[in-house]
DNA sequence: ATATCCTGTCATTAT
DNA sequence: ATATAATGACAGGAT
């Protein structure tokens, strides 16, 4: 009776200050350890009722989730588990002795340590609670508040010998003249807020999960009051919830992660393609059938007319890269390119026809077949190789039958018949056959038809070249070392005409198989966006799915959260000892990590409390 | 007859 | 300076 008149007589000027620095207060380290001692300084003495709790220290710790620190959409989350961790440390609504809680408004929640010994109450000098003039020392102890000692027994001690609020040394501080620090005491039975805690200790085992408040003996508490309120319901709902999207949470980001990382890094494939792969993935290997080497290759060298072709070919066929040309082209040189060879190619350069259809743009190459893929690649020297030594007598060639339809497929003059053998290394990726359109269609002709469709099946530079009576096939021209062209310019005695065709062949054989090659790596690209659009493509829905999840998730604990605040609200008590208008308070999470209970403000600023302002006008309200 | 694709070629630029 | 690679653009043939 005396402390209420003190708090109708004093309570209004404090309830000023009060109401704006008013708030709850759980150390959630203990909390989470299983000791109450937020609550046994709620219940230690009349400033207990307010607490700030430093929730801070939970976020990515919390249960052990480890969330990425720069995810802010996890801010909201994680000040909403604050605040129902909040709710929750208050203890069970089934627990409270009466459905209408007491407001405790107090200004300082003492260390631990002084909270043990209950008859010493510390405060706090902090800006956002009220200092009380009681104590002198006013020291912010609350802020150097140490995580409770696991063996503060003294706590639970206190705790449960405390059945009220006289029930320890704490009690005694508001008895006379100890009217700062305001609490509103239930109307009926005061029922202190350890009871209160450890009435929490019923459902914290299952929304805690693992709490050691179990420990408490559950006969302390009194006989539980069955409640109606939605607590039962929405904080099993919730915990559930939270662990869904804790579960979600920590699913997604690392997945997140390495689906980031590995999608923005996937090779293309523009690069050029090794040998191997190149003869690999050569398309054009198909239409000569299985284990036939290139029309133009097995034609040239079935048809080789100088032996000594052949044998240089088997020789070097141990050699790769440059040093078959070189070893061809210094052959080419020792043997003088033979007159006779020569002379046989000029007698072939001489035919009419060749020279009427010299102009024909027929679109069809030969050489380019040949050349490009067949030429370049171990496998393909080998059978080369191989296919040589058999036309030449020796073992080697496996398929006779293969080499018959080549032969028949391209029976050409010696000059482009050796044009198998003069491999292009200079290009990492081969490139394709030239002729789709015919190779795999053509059926193989009688000798009497080859010899109709020669000319036909010439590319223009061939024609050319035969029409110019060349000493060489357009694969020798363009595949041939530069220096080696050269010194062929040179030491041949063309004509300037001859000379720029020699130029030309060159150059438009080199840019045909550039083209092909540049085709083969457009397409390649192409290939390789296509794949990484359909893997992004993919990787977003599944994102939006995700987000979509977790927006749901988030709404529904945010509504779990505003029920549990309005909740709170409708049990708390200012100090006249009614109910709180739940629209003119609210239950915040400050900057600090503290959850505080703040008045309401009209212009809906966020922020972590009320400034000066709106204490001064609450106070002149009051 | 037309559309589309493939290939060769030219022109240009970069290396 | 020259050769060559790369590539866009175009033309012609094939389907």
């Amino acid at each position: 009776m005396q402390f209420a008149k003190k708090y109708l007589t004093e309570g209004l000027i404090q309830l000023t200050i009060l109401l704006s620095l008013i708030g709850v207060r759980v150390d959630i380290d203990s909390y989470l350890n299983g000791y109450y001692t937020p609550l046994i300084e709620i219940n230690l003495g009349p400033s207990s009722a307010y607490t700030q709790t430093p929730f801070h220290s939970l976020r990515d710790t919390l249960d052990g989730y480890t969330v990425h620190p720069k995810c802010p959409e996890l801010d909201y989350f994680f000040a909403s588990r604050r605040l129902l961790d909040e709710v929750r440390s208050l203890g069970s609504p089934r627990r409270f002795p009466t459905p209408r809680l007491n407001a405790w408004l107090v200004h300082q929640v003492s260390s631990a340590t002084d909270k043990a010994e209950c008859g010493q109450p510390s405060h706090s000098s902090e800006g956002t609670e009220l200092q009380s003039t009681e104590h002198e020392e006013g020291s912010d102890a609350r802020d150097h508040l140490p995580p409770p000692p696991p063996d503060s027994g003294g706590h639970e001690g206190a705790v449960e010998q405390g059945q009220g609020p006289c029930a320890t040394g704490a009690c005694a501080a508001p008895k006379e003249g100890n009217t700062e620090e305001l609490k509103i005491k239930e109307e009926d039975e005061p029922v202190p807020l350890s009871q209160l805690a450890h009435s929490s200790t019923l459902e914290p085992e299952a929304l805690l999960g693992g709490t050691s408040a179990l420990s408490h003996p559950p006969g302390l508490h009194g006989p539980a009051v069955d409640s109606d309120q939605p607590w039962s319901q929405l904080l099993p709902l919730s915990v559930s919830d939270l662990e869904d999207l804790d579960s979600l949470v920590n699913a997604r980001l690392p997945e997140l992660d390495t689906d980031m990382s590995s999608g923005l890094s996937e090779d293309l494939g523009l690069q050029d393609m090794s040998l191997e792969d190149a003869l690999l993935s050569n398309p054009t290997a198909p239409q000569h059938g299985p284990g036939s080497p290139s029309p133009g290759l097995a034609v040239g060298l079935a048809a080789l007319p100088f032996a000594s072709v052949c044998n240089f070919t088997g020789n070097s066929s141990q050699g790769l890269g440059g040093g078959l040309d070189e070893a061809v082209f210094e052959h080419i040189n020792q043997l003088g390119l033979g007159l006779d060879t020569i002379d046989h190619q000029l007698l072939n350069c001489l035919d009419p026809q060749l020279l009427e259809d010299f102009d024909s743009d027929s679109g069809l190459s030969l050489e380019s077949s040949s050349g490009g893929p067949a030429s370049p690649g171990s496998s393909d020297l080998s059978s080369s190789s191989s296919l040589c030594e058999d036309e030449c007598g020796a073992t080697g060639y496996s398929s006779e039958a293969d080499s018959k339809s080549l032969l028949d497929h391209r029976p050409w003059s010696p000059v482009d018949l050796s044009e198998g053998v003069w491999h292009d290394h200079s290009y990492a990726s081969p490139p394709l056959l030239t002729y789709p359109h015919k190779s795999i269609k053509e059926e193989p002709m009688s000798d009497d038809e080859g010899s109709r469709l020669d000319d036909r099946d010439l590319s223009r530079d061939e024609l050319r070249a035969r029409a110019m009576c060349l000493p060489f096939s357009v694969l020798q021209i363009v595949n041939m070392p530069v220096e080696e062209f050269l010194d062929v310019l040179e030491s041949h005695g063309f004509t300037p005409d001859q000379v720029t065709l020699l130029r030309d062949i060159r150059r438009r054989g080199k840019n045909k198989l550039a083209a092909q090659n540049c085709r083969k790596r457009k397409l390649d690209a192409i290939t390789g966006l296509q794949e990484e659009v359909a893997r992004l493509q993919a990787q977003r829905d599944r994102l939006l799915r995700d987000k979509r999840l977790t927006a749901k998730t988030m709404c529904a604990v945010g509504q779990q959260i505003q029920q549990l605040t309005r909740d709170v609200l409708s049990r708390l008590r200012d100090p006249l000892g009614q109910p709180l208008n739940p629209d003119r308070y609210s239950l915040q999470c400050g900057a600090n990590g503290k959850v505080v209970l703040v008045p309401a403000r009209r212009p809906a600023v966020p922020g972590t409390g009320p400034n000066k302002t709106d204490k001064r006008k609450k106070g002149k309200k009051q």
